[in-house]
DNA sequence: AGGCGCCATGTAACCGGTTACATGTGGCAC
DNA sequence: GTGCCACATGTAACCGGTTACATGGCGCCT
């Protein structure tokens, strides 16, 4: 009858009512001492009676820590993305940390407010995805005091660490397993490379591994990245009565086009001409026939960056650029010439 | 040379070097009441100089707003999952509310545990996918007093507000389709129906489609969700040497396996059997041939999901259950008979 | 001149945790 | 018995914002 305030919230109405200090419960809720076993069993009970959630807020506030991840990516609508962060959130998760994601539609502005949302928000890194953003980005990114890195790209001579893949070494590989196979006549189908470094450094990789092997004569072919592009080639090829030994699509997604229109055109593949991607889609496993592929390293990727991230703040240790190899999966698509 | 001390820190120091109070510094901020040109102009320019970003921890302490909103899914490997974040996500940012993901690898304990996680990180509303779950999580949202929605089912008759559509009447549309088409001898491939709702009520249904039409015959199978699936029911169709006229596979997977082997064994597609999907996934639209799908509503489902949080949040309107309508994309895999 | 109200701004309590430091108690060695 | 230490626990300041309420200046009306 002597309440001198009626209820008190949080940890105080706890700490009360298991009869201790706040410290006290504080202790007992993050195991930071010892605490005397009667004295953990009352605060227990006391907790779950009240079924007693500690304020994430204020817990951040006192600690200056969030425990909060943020990824920046152009959008989800694109398996690699979602599987990047699929399994980002898989090991930040397991490591007591939450993910959030941001995403900006492949537009720089629209990028580099998102990371300034992410960062208000109390990011404690940043994973953007590519090397190739507004200019301001690292600084803004910098200035915050916030470790970020870049994926998707391996480039150690960049001033942001980097998880990635070397895109011109891996489309040297799959030009290589293409010729290993014996084709010569080989052509590549690519997107834009105005705006787009990935593509550009694959472009780049073929052009490299046709030059170091002097029996392949290379096709460039620009084509927006989508289907179309693949059915409309593969038709001007027919057309002009001339197939290329073999096509590597520089997005797997031209390989549809292809496999579509040649299904209409009755153009066997393999046999007739033998089709590569780069990516390694959920559908390629299942297309007709499967397309072979090289295969980006996205779960590794994923794997590592989580846990570079992951050491770095709890652990202090240093984020140390990280180069992923990438497999090539031989599917039903080339055959040897 | 009388400084009081020497660096406080936050809003307090944009205050001083601002020569105003601190509550001033959060008006301009915030743009909560009147402050004088003249001020204001000093505010911010301390801020810019210093390049302040008020911390959110802090915000959310003392406002007891985090602005965030939770979904627990299953995983983004899944187009539909990771396209309906996307939606999410945009709606949400769009409303200055930051969208955290957790995923549970369809497993409820594990789902009931990320529920949990996204309540200590403070959401404040969360956003479950599918209506059946483990029997504590309603009782955890709730006692939490956190708003909670089920997506991806309508289920006026549960207690928990749910946005997404009828799984059953959907499937009678998609079974009326084919039978407005001629087919009569239907066959449909579902997955296991026991621990999952969704595929169950699809089945309900299909059979209450055919009940409704004598017309009709139906051959139910079931195969664990996958493309072998449906290549194995194919293969087994053409060895026992009688088709159905028409195949509903209630996950686009099963279709995939059928083009495929339908390919391999020369059985053409849909002269000698009409395909249809239930989701129209990604590739559904680049198959060979393309393949008509009953399509969800996802975009529609995470545009409506987003926007009556938001106005449940913020407006404190009421989160009133939403029903949406498939739409049937007519393609080449299905044909008049 | 006096009074009133409006407006811009300041003061300080508060949000709900954490934690450095203080305190009290009991055991043990001498 | 005294002193010292270890250990369990309490006290209260602090994290960095927000906001109810107080204050003071100015214009305007009577």
């Amino acid at each position: 009858m002597d309440q001198p305030n009626d209820s008190p919230s949080g940890i105080r109405q706890i700490a009360r009512q298991a009869g201790v200090s706040t410290a006290t419960v504080s202790r007992v809720l993050n195991g930071s001492a010892r605490v005397s076993d009667d004295t953990r069993a009352r605060v227990l009970k006391a907790v779950t009676q009240h079924n007693y959630r500690p304020n994430a807020a204020a817990k951040a506030l006192a600690t200056r820590r969030t425990r909060t991840v943020a990824a920046v990516i152009p959008t989800l609508e694109h398996s690699i993305f979602a599987k990047f962060m699929n399994v980002l959130e898989d090991e930040l998760a397991a490591a007591g940390y939450s993910l959030v994601i941001a995403t900006h539609r492949f537009d720089y502005r629209s990028e580099l407010k998102r990371c300034s949302d992410v960062l208000h928000l109390g990011a404690e890194a940043v994973i953007v995805s590519g090397a190739d953003h507004d200019p301001e980005l690292p600084t803004l990114l910098a200035t915050a005091n916030v470790p970020f890195v870049y994926t998707s790209v391996y480039a150690p001579d960049s001033a942001v660490p980097t998880f990635g893949y070397n895109n011109s070494r891996l489309a040297s590989d799959a030009v290589a397993h293409l010729a290993a196979l014996g084709h010569q006549d080989i052509a590549v189908l690519h997107g834009p490379t105005a705006a787009n470094d990935r593509m550009r450094h694959r472009l780049i990789g073929v052009r490299d591994a046709a030059q170091r092997n002097p029996a392949i004569t290379l096709t460039e072919i620009e084509s927006p990245i989508g289907a179309a592009g693949g059915a409309e080639q593969l038709a001007a090829w027919v057309e002009s009565g001339r197939l290329p030994d073999a096509c590597l699509c520089l997005a797997d997604v031209y390989a549809l086009g292809i496999l579509h229109e040649a299904q209409r055109r009755a153009i066997r593949i393999p046999d007739e001409l033998s089709v590569m991607g780069f990516e390694n889609l959920d559908w390629t496993a299942n297309s007709a026939p499967r397309l072979t592929c090289l295969s980006l390293p996205t779960v590794e990727m994923g794997q590592a960056t989580a846990r570079g991230i992951i050491a770095h703040l709890d652990d202090g240790q240093p984020l140390a650029d990280a180069d992923f190899a990438a497999t090539i999966v031989e599917r039903e698509s080339t055959r040897q010439r």
